[in-house]
DNA sequence: AACAGGTCCTGCGGGC
DNA sequence: TGCCCGCAGGACCTGT
């Protein structure tokens, strides 16, 4: 479900209702997610204070000022259908409601995620001691992300562009919808070799990630079936698609038929005569 | 029944 | 031979 847009919605919207409180209770009613919850999750958490929330790539990173057994973070990721929202106390948990962290002020900071495929684990040590998260490339929305980057990642690679773009070590946060997204606006076909595009058209094609994140995290992400802010609302950037889940529909700026392809075993929209 | 927003692992083939 | 790389394919799970 979330890339970068959708992750970054979700800390901006539960922030302000978590960091500074206390975590009273800790709950968890499913802990089999792709990482098992940690056995001692409840006890490192319950009266414990949470700090200032981060994003790295699409982790949200929730620094935990630990009592007793001493300082940490929670490292939670959303997976494919993973949400995290505020809830309050005597709103009765759904199906899939995994994980639930009680907060002092009597909010809920409540994790849903049917298919199960994110996770929240514990990391003690620094960000950079948990693999996970020691070998992802820049933010595509920093001075570290350039088309001099995608450029010198890209020679000699023979695997096609769009599944390159979502190489989390060339770059991160970015996933099936807007790698599609960012193609289309720098006009390139995703199915041409990465290895096999110019430094200028490089320059599109980072201007043209950067302005879709940005665009998306402005209409608080993109709702296709659930996804929902942290307070509940969903993203209106699905509106803003040109290509992603359009194929069969007229191409926005040409009106030809959107194609649909799969590359590294992803679909892929895109129109033949705008992406060469 | 196929397909869905994401990672992680295995195995193969090729180059050194 | 052995090791590393790039890449393809599958696995993980539930809902529609």
């Amino acid at each position: 479900m979330p890339e970068l847009p959708e992750v970054e919605t979700t800390r901006r919207g539960i922030a302000p209702h978590v960091e500074g409180r206390e975590i009273v209770e800790a709950i968890v009613r499913q802990p089999l997610l792709r990482v098992p919850v940690p056995d001692d999750f409840i006890e490192r958490l319950v009266g414990s204070r949470i700090g200032t929330l981060a994003r790295r790539a699409k982790y949200l990173l929730l620094p935990i000022e630990g009592r007793g057994k001493g300082a940490g973070s929670l490292v939670w990721h959303l997976g494919m259908s993973g949400s995290l929202r505020i809830a309050r106390l005597g709103d009765l948990p759904k199906k899939h409601d995994h994980v639930d962290l009680v907060l002092d002020d009597g909010a809920i900071l409540r994790y849903h995620d049917p298919r199960r495929f994110g996770f929240v684990d514990w990391l003690a040590g620094s960000l950079e001691s948990d693999p996970r998260l020691a070998n992802l490339g820049p933010e595509p929305l920093s001075e570290a992300f350039d088309a001099e980057r995608l450029y010198r990642l890209s020679r000699g690679r023979r695997m096609a562009v769009k599944p390159f773009l979502m190489d989390n070590t060339v770059v991160v946060g970015v996933g099936n919808i807007y790698a599609s997204e960012a193609l289309f606006l720098a006009g390139i076909d995703p199915r041409r070799a990465a290895g096999r595009i110019s430094l200028e058209r490089y320059e599109r094609l980072a201007a043209a990630v950067r302005e879709v994140l940005a665009a998306a995290i402005t209409q608080g992400g993109t709702t296709l079936r659930d996804f929902v802010s942290g307070t509940g609302e969903p993203g209106y950037f699905k509106q803003r698609l040109n290509v992603y889940g359009r194929h069969g529909q007229g191409c926005r700026r040409c009106n030809g038929e959107l194609r649909l392809v799969t590359l590294g075993q992803r679909a892929s929209v895109f129109c033949p005569s705008c992406q060469k």
